[in-house]
Parts: structure tokens; C-alpha cells; sequence
RNA sequence: GCCCCCAUGGUCUAGCGGCCUAGGACGUCACCCUUUCAAGGUGAAGAUCGCGGGUUCGAAUCCCGCUGGGGGUACCA
């Protein structure tokens, strides 16, 4: 955390000669404009991570004003999933990651929601025809779909071919009067290049006729991503436009809406890709997406959020735990990497296990733990907290588990001989040590056994003490006398120290145990092998 | 095909012209600790800085080309 991030740097120079923050500068906006259309996906968590961290961490420390936006970008009625909206805003609240104005607390430019909306589109259309930057397109689909086909087959690039664009003006009224079915389409120069300032690439270049004439207002009234996204983000007087980088070549497009509409630019930043172990973008089946996963998986908040920090971006090169804390200290978005990054679950497991081994408290792995073991069913339902009637033992066996613990979900597996009474069946032959003969282990168990009727498992100083005598005494090393007396006792042949396992599991259950044992023993071939 | 982005060990990265016979981390392997499993400690292997040209007294660092990877090419975002 801070005493292990490196402190005497702060790196802010510009990599590209582009000062994200300028001096006139008073309040970054930033904004994650999702679609509704899935599941909060790890590109898109960590997009708003750099987010939150540029406007309340970066733009606070220079003195600037830092807000972070929510905007649903509902403009694809196909493609609408309902509940989407709220599940990607559960997945930002498990990670912590909050937002200042939004759907859901509305502010000072409501509503966040674009099909709500719908008018300011249809007016910013209407200007850019007026203003000869956009016109009005009849053509079908089927019609746009042959040309595309006709220059592939020619070897050009797919695209519409302006069939539209000029128009004679009373052509397109009554076409419009009749009722036709129509788009509004940008107008894009023929000639020229359009420029493109990027805070982590610097600048591109591109000519202009490379560029199609797109959509930005669909025939159902409702705009493009083009289109309602230059419009809200001038709206809501975004500053920093961060998207991912599937954005930068119809950035330009953007641009020139802009400047069609005699719009301020904001500046923009198109954050890198995350790529699956096998290439080729994250999804489901290579590597897992959606951050609910990795909820439902035992992950921490903590350790996602650390992980998205070494992912594409690094304070020095060294450091590798950060707490969020850490990062709002000392993120800059100039830092954050250009090139896109492969997704490393091994590296994700090892930053979990960091902070459930040596991050968390004890009490805090418990609290964390329970609702994992009430789905299991390994204690009883109830409040998923510690409020719940057992979260004293849970808490007992949290302490002993705590750095052995990877992810949350093994919980259940790993605590259940300390929160069940009943050890679920296990192989007989696992209670003779390795080297030891079937007899040994008996007589291990009888001693054992026999012990606890003096010594009490709270006194664990004594049973070792004890337990090591009787070793030596049967001619075994202390590490073969325990392993059976564990056996009997977890059922299996991991586990913490055997004497605090024993203390946790309480008297009377390990006296049971045992006694279990020496019948299950009875089963097993006595023989010398 | 066309447009665009990117390029340091398998992976994430440090590096901003001399401090680099390239540093850290994950993973891998070995050893130590040890009552099992972890955790922890120590160490090792692993990169001719994608390739080829320049610029420079000097390049991983700057420029060009190539190659490779990725993205875009919709009335989806």
C-alpha cells in the first residue's frame, strides 16, 4: 500500500507532447457511456477505473474539480437487454467504483439516459442539414447492401457510395412529404485531412476521403453512436473523451461533427484493448468477461481493481500492490500504456491471494467468506455478515485458513471440517502415514485418544509436547504421528497446524473424530504390506 | 482489400540518447523454513529490446521501410 508505492515520483510529463490537464482547465468530466446490451465486461470496469482515477485522483491533486459521468447509451432498440443497465451498475458498486452524476441520481444534465434524449439528436440533425453538413438518405437496405457487395467484388473498400448526397432539395421534400423512410447521414469533406489529437498516441492524421458518409440518425428517430455521443458529451461538457481503441478510426468522424456544429473539442484518450491469453479480444470463452464472474468466482474487489492498475499502466515499474487509495495518489492518464495487453489469470490469482493472505483483516476475510458458505450450504442461511449466528466459528476458522486461502469460493471446501459436525466419508488408507504400517496408525489414534483424556485441545503447547513424546516412543517422526491424528480429525491430508486445527474443531468433536477413526481403521487390511 | 493503432523474456511491465554486460513482477525450476498444504525467504533458467536500414561519437530509446499482432470497415455500440 503507501509505505511499499514509491513515493519521490510522481511522473506527469506529457508522453506525446499533450497536457491532459491545461492550466485553464478548471473541472475534468469524464463519462463510461455503456450500451445496455450485456454484462459489465473487464475492459469496460477498467475504462471506468481510469476514469474515477483521472477525475478524483489526478484532476483533485492538481487543484481541479473531478467528475465522472454515467451514461446509458440506449439507442439500439434491437439490441436493448433488459436489466442490463442495473447489472452493469451492481458490478461498478462491488467494485467500488461510483459515479457523480447518473441514471440513477440523475444531476445537473439529466437524464443520463439516451433514448430520454432523443430530441436533442433530432434537433443537432437538423442543424448539420441546415448547415449543409449532413443530408437526408433514402436508400434501402437492400440497395446499401448490393453496393457493398458490388465494391468488394471491384476490390474497393465496402462502403456507400454518397448516392444520396446531392440530392436536388425538392427531390427530397416530397420524397419526405410521401413518407419515405430516411437517415440523416454526415457530409464528410472530400478533400483535406482531418487531425486527431489522442493523449496517449499523440496525433493522427487522416485524409479525408477515406472516411464514409455515416449514419448518424437512423430512421427510427434515434441517433448513432456518433451522433449521441458528440452531442451528450457537449452536453454534459465532458472534457476527456475515454472510450476503447475500437473507437479511433471514426474518431475523425467525431471530430468534424464537432467542428460542423461549432463545438469546443474536448480531448480525447482511447484506452488499450485487452486481449485474451489465445489473441483476439477478452470474451466469455477465452478467459472470462463479465465482472460477475470474477464476483461469483471468489475474487476480491481489491485485487480486480490492482490488477486492472498493472494491466496497461505502472507507477514505476516496481510496485505491484496498490490499494485504491494508492492509485487515486498516484495514477496519471498519461501513463497508461498505447499497446493492448494480454489478460494473465495467473497473475490475477496471485494479486487475490496477496490480499486475502496479507491485505485483509481476519474479521474481514469472515465477513467476506459467509455468503460463499451459505450458498454451499455449509452453515445455515442468514445475514450474509457478521451478524450471522455463526460467524464466530467462521471467523475461528477464517484466522487458521487466512493464508492459505486463493479465492473465496474454496472456502466452503476448506472450512467445512471446522463448521460441520459430520466429516464427509474419506478413504480409510489415508489415515496410515506414508512409511508406517496400518498398525502404527492404530496405535497413533489408541494414544491420541488416550491423551485427550488428560490434555484438553485448548492446551496446545502440551499436546505437541505430548503427541512428539509418543512419537518417539513408537519409533515415528512427529510429522507421521500428526498426519493420522489430522486424517481422522479433517478427513483429509491438508490443513493448518494440527494443533490449532484441533483447538478450532473443539473437544469433543476431535474425540469423536477419532473414535470415528479407529472403527474406519478396522476396515482396512492390517497386515504388514 | 482499404484505413488506423501497437511492438522490451511465455505474460504484465521499468526504460524518454550514454547510468542497460536491459531492472521488477507473475509463471517455471531448485534450495531454505517446516507437522501436511500454503504463506514466507534465497537463488536459477528465460530477452542478440520483432527484422532491416538510417541519424548520432554513442540507440531498447529518434527517423524510414518491412514483418508480425490487433482494431475498424453496419440504420451495433
Amino acid at each position: 500500500m503507501t509505505d511499499n508505492a514509491a513515493t519521490d515520483r510522481t511522473p506527469t510529463q506529457p508522453v506525446h507532447g499533450v497536457n491532459a490537464l491545461p492550466p485553464d482547465l478548471e473541472e475534468v468530466r469524464v463519462r463510461f457511456a455503456p450500451s445496455p446490451t450485456g454484462s459489465l465486461h473487464i475492459g469496460g470496469a477498467r475504462l471506468v477505473m481510469y476514469n474515477v482515477l483521472f477525475a478524483h485522483g489526478q484532476a483533485k491533486r492538481a487543484g481541479k474539480k473531478g467528475t465522472f459521468i454515467l451514461r446509458i447509451e440506449d439507442t439500439d432498440q434491437k439490441r436493448f437487454v433488459e436489466g442490463s443497465a442495473e447489472g452493469l451498475m451492481d458490478g461498478l458498486h462491488w467494485l467500488g467504483l461510483e459515479w457523480d452524476e447518473g441514471p440513477d441520481i440523475g444531476g445537473p444534465y439529466a437524464p443520463y439516459v439516451q433514448s430520454e434524449r432523443t430530441h436533442h439528436y433530432k434537433e443537432a440533425a437538423e442543424r448539420l442539414i441546415a448547415n449543409g453538413h449532413a443530408y437526408r438518405c433514402f436508400c434501402s437496405p437492400e440497395r446499401l447492401k448490393a453496393v457493398r457487395e458490388d465494391f468488394q467484388k471491384r476490390g474497393l473498400p465496402p462502403g456507400y457510395d454518397r448516392h444520396c448526397r446531392d440530392l436536388p432539395e425538392a427531390e427530397v421534400t416530397s420524397r419526405l412529404d410521401a413518407g419515405e423512410s430516411q437517415v440523416v447521414r454526415f457530409r464528410m469533406p472530400l478533400t483535406g485531412e482531418t487531425r486527431v489529437v489522442d493523449l496517449l498516441r499523440g496525433e493522427i492524421v487522416y485524409q479525408n476521403d477515406t472516411i464514409e458518409d455515416l449514419v448518424i440518425l437512423k430512421s427510427d428517430g434515434f441517433p448513432t453512436y456518433h451522433l449521441g455521443a458528440v452531442v451528450d458529451d457537449h452536453e454534459m461538457k465532458i472534457t476527456h473523451i475515454t472510450r476503447g481503441p475500437e473507437w479511433i478510426p471514426t474518431a475523425p468522424l467525431h471530430v468534424q461533427i464537432y467542428k460542423a456544429l461549432g463545438w469546443d473539442m474536448p480531448m480525447f484518450a482511447h484506452m488499450p484493448l485487452i486481449l485474451a491469453p489465445t489473441g483476439g479480444k477478452l470474451s466469455k470463452r477465452h478467459g472470462g468477461a463479465s465482472v460477475r464472474d470474477f464476483q461469483e468466482g471468489g475474487y476480491l474487489p481489491e485485487a480486480m481493481l490492482n490488477y486492472f492498475a498493472l494491466l496497461g499502466w505502472s507507477l514505476d515499474g516496481k510496485t505491484e500492490i496498490y490499494s485504491f487509495d494508492d492509485l487515486l495518489q498516484h495514477f496519471t492518464i498519461e501513463r497508461v500504456q498505447a499497446s493492448p495487453s494480454t489478460f494473465d489469470r495467473d497473475k490475477l490469482d496471485w494479486l487475490n491471494q496477496q490480499w486475502i493472505n496479507h491485505r485483509i483483516t481476519v474479521d474481514d476475510l469472515a465477513t467476506r467468506v459467509v455468503p460463499f458458505l451459505i450458498a454451499a450450504g455449509t452453515i445455515e442461511d442468514g445475514p450474509a455478515g457478521p451478524s450471522h449466528p455463526r460467524f464466530a466459528d467462521v471467523k475461528a476458522a477464517a484466522a487458521l485458513l487466512k493464508d492459505r486461502i486463493k479465492h473465496l469460493t474454496e472456502a466452503p471446501d476448506l472450512m467445512s471440517f471446522f463448521l460441520r459436525d459430520e466429516l464427509p466419508p474419506y478413504d480409510p488408507a489415508l489415515l496410515v502415514p506414508k512409511k508406517a504400517e496400518p498398525v502404527q496408525a492404530q496405535q497413533v489414534l489408541d494414544a491420541a485418544r488416550r491423551t485427550l483424556d488428560e490434555i484438553d485441545v485448548a492446551d496446545e503447547e502440551a499436546l505437541d509436547a505430548r503427541f512428539r513424546e509418543l512419537a518417539a516412543g513408537m519409533d515415528l517422526k512427529p510429522g507421521q504421528f500428526f498426519m493420522a491424528i489430522r486424517v481422522a480429525v479433517t478427513g483429509r491430508t491438508q490443513s493448518p497446524g494440527l494443533f490449532e486445527t484441533l483447538r478450532v474443531i473443539g473437544q469433543d468433536r476431535v474425540i469423536q473424530r477419532i473414535d470415528q477413526a479407529i472403527e474406519k481403521l478396522k476396515t482396512v487390511d492390517l497386515r504388514p504390506a
